[in-house]
DNA sequence: GCCGTTTTCGGCCCGACTGTTTTCAGTCG
């Protein structure tokens, strides 16, 4: 049985938290979690890189011991020192260090001086008073634990549709009352991650207590959770969590790129700075007490020897070495997109009418369109799968005889069967300009057979482009199993395609699998996937990842004049 | 545990805020 990378990261960040209660040397939990951080962001399987003969060792944050323990881990899918840490520290004294309020320190401290090693025992010991009297402990922390015990805090994230609908509305509150200076959200928000656990906006003012007082009178505010002079967090009535920060207009650019973090970035700054003798933070950039950058974060990062690194990027997976040598990728961009190459019709289960879709998407500037509603298995509507497409096929060519101003492509997105076959016949499928297959049933199979499954779908040479192969659904089902690197590389070997679908609930092909596809060569087409006009926009989610997945314009089809996609599409 | 243009030892990001103290430790981001 294969380790994930994912598991591989689970495991090292566990150690970490375990190691950090057990009172090691923060630096070295640290380190764990770096590694884990490392491992997650690698654009291949471990295992296939050490297969090949990789050493990761070479890997920054990955040293000869973990290198080492890695090796073991995918070598007999237990990691021995995780075994060891877990019999020493309970797994319940991690969840009391992860009481808001408390920590490794405290928690070890009432672990010590109070025998506390469960939830349970900790609160008997409140309840009796016994917490309080320790030293370091009174009322306020108290009831802290009181509360998280009744309460507890259950990490809510939240998809970047809604929290940038909170945030719009929220930065239009705080900006009504600012003279002058600005407002802008930061944090994972601007690294566009698909979902965010909560909002980091940055203000400059030179009324700091106005701005916080402004955020505190908020209507959505459901309680302030810290006020001070530069920082204020508040908990939103949604559960969205924000914190505010104010500063001064010379240290805006640190302070904006300390708070898009990511905090692994960030890390890796500073450590650079240092380097070189200077000390980063969020105030600026200096050089003994003398500020030398801070203003924007373009002359940080030229102070330090780097290219401006797009937020997207900052994930400390690589981009800051490449950002010295100045060869960072030039990421595709909304303005980049020419068409949309999967959207649907009320031919489908859609809800416009195929003409109003094109002209929708010809508003939107595309010069190319493909109108993929699902094959006869869901959606379809009645009548024999054929006659239906064909007409359909008609259709399309008396709307492009209309206009010319876009072109509408002829396509289908078929369902791809339990066995691998596909849900429409070849000579069905060879009358379209482009077939895209997609999982859309039968999502609990074995990881073995689902993959076997998808790649005999590409195997079927009318199969351009490979749709939701882990058919997730945000917050409703689960990724099915499937291992992407296999599917990644029978996409290579077969000249086809991955889509990676925009619509915010349904990222099927993450980040990461984007950036292993451009890693593999593989092409991405970025695609919407709409059901109205309105989902047309959600283009710009799709760009949102494939920008954190590295993804260039070249590695995109719809980047490219129809003529060209033509020939991708062709296999 | 990792790392190195002060390189194989001795460092390791750093400031704001809170709750507890009465000068600061711990937590958080």
């Amino acid at each position: 049985m294969p380790v994930h990378n994912a598991e591989i990261a689970a495991m090292l960040d566990q150690a970490a938290e375990l190691l950090e209660i057990g009172g090691a040397d923060p630096v070295q939990s640290r380190a764990y979690r770096r590694a884990a951080r490392a491992v997650e962001g690698l654009p291949t399987s471990a295992e296939t890189m050490l297969k090949a003969g990789v050493d990761l060792s070479q890997l920054p944050g990955i040293g000869k011991r973990l290198a080492g323990e890695i090796a073991a881990i995918v070598a007999t899918g237990k990691f021995d020192l995780l075994e060891r840490l877990k019999n020493a520290a309970s797994a319940e004294l991690a969840a009391i260090a992860a009481i808001r309020g408390l920590g490794p320190k405290r928690a070890k401290l009432i672990h010590e001086k109070l025998g506390v090693g469960s939830i349970e025992d900790l609160r008997r010991v409140v309840s009796s008073g016994r917490l309080r009297k320790l030293r370091g402990f009174g009322p306020k922390l108290e009831q802290a634990i009181l509360g998280a015990l009744d309460k507890p805090v259950v990490e809510k994230r939240f998809k970047l549709r809604d929290a940038e609908a909170e945030a719009m509305a929220l930065i239009d509150w705080l900006r009504s009352d600012l003279e002058q200076g600005r407002a802008l959200v930061a944090g994972s928000f601007r690294r566009r991650r698909e979902s965010v656990g909560d909002l980091d906006i940055l203000m400059t003012s030179a009324q700091a207590s106005r701005v916080g007082n402004r955020l505190a009178a908020y209507e959505n505010v459901a309680h302030v959770s810290t006020r001070g002079a530069k920082r204020a967090t508040v908990v939103l009535r949604s559960g969205l969590r924000v914190d505010l920060r104010v500063t001064a207009e010379e240290s805006y650019g640190a302070a904006l790129l300390y708070l898009t973090g990511s905090k692994a970035h960030n890390v890796a700054l500073r450590n650079r700075a240092l380097e070189r003798g200077l000390k980063l933070n969020e105030h600026g950039l200096f050089h003994g007490e003398r500020r030398i950058a801070g203003a924007t974060e373009e002359e940080i990062y030229a102070s330090l020897g780097l290219a401006f690194t797009p937020p997207e990027l900052r994930e400390d997976r690589g981009e800051i070495a490449l950002a010295g040598m100045n060869m960072l990728p030039h990421l595709v961009s909304l303005s980049d997109i020419r068409g949309d190459l999967h959207i649907r019709s009320n031919w489908g289960d859609g809800d416009a009418p195929i003409a109003d879709m094109v002209a929708a998407a010809a508003a939107r500037g595309y010069s190319y369109v493909c109108l993929t509603d699902h094959s006869r298995r869901r959606g379809f509507g009645h009548g024999s799968a054929a006659e239906r497409l064909l007409r359909r096929i008609d259709e399309i060519d008396r709307i492009n005889a209309q206009s010319s101003r876009i072109a509408a492509l002829k396509g289908v997105e078929v369902d791809i069967l339990a066995d691998g076959r596909l849900d429409l016949p070849d000579k069905i499928l060879s009358r379209l300009d482009l077939v895209i297959a997609a999982v859309r049933s039968k999502f609990d199979l074995s990881r073995e057979r689902q993959t076997e499954r998808i790649i005999r779908a590409m195997d079927n040479r009318h199969v351009s482009i490979l749709a939701h192969p882990t058919s997730r659904l945000i917050g409703a089902r689960a990724p099915c199993e499937v291992d992407m690197e296999r599917v990644i590389l029978a996409a290579h070997e077969r000249g086809c395609h991955l889509e990676l679908c925009a619509r915010l609930d349904r990222p099927d092909l993450g980040d990461l699998h984007a950036q292993a596809a451009k890693a593999m060569g593989v092409k991405v087409a970025i695609s919407t996937d709409a059901r109205s006009t309105a989902e047309l926009d959600d283009m710009r989610y799709g760009v949102d990842q494939a920008r954190r997945g590295w993804l260039e314009p070249s590695d995109v089809i719809n980047t490219r004049p129809l003529p060209e996609v033509k020939k991708l599409l062709a296999r």
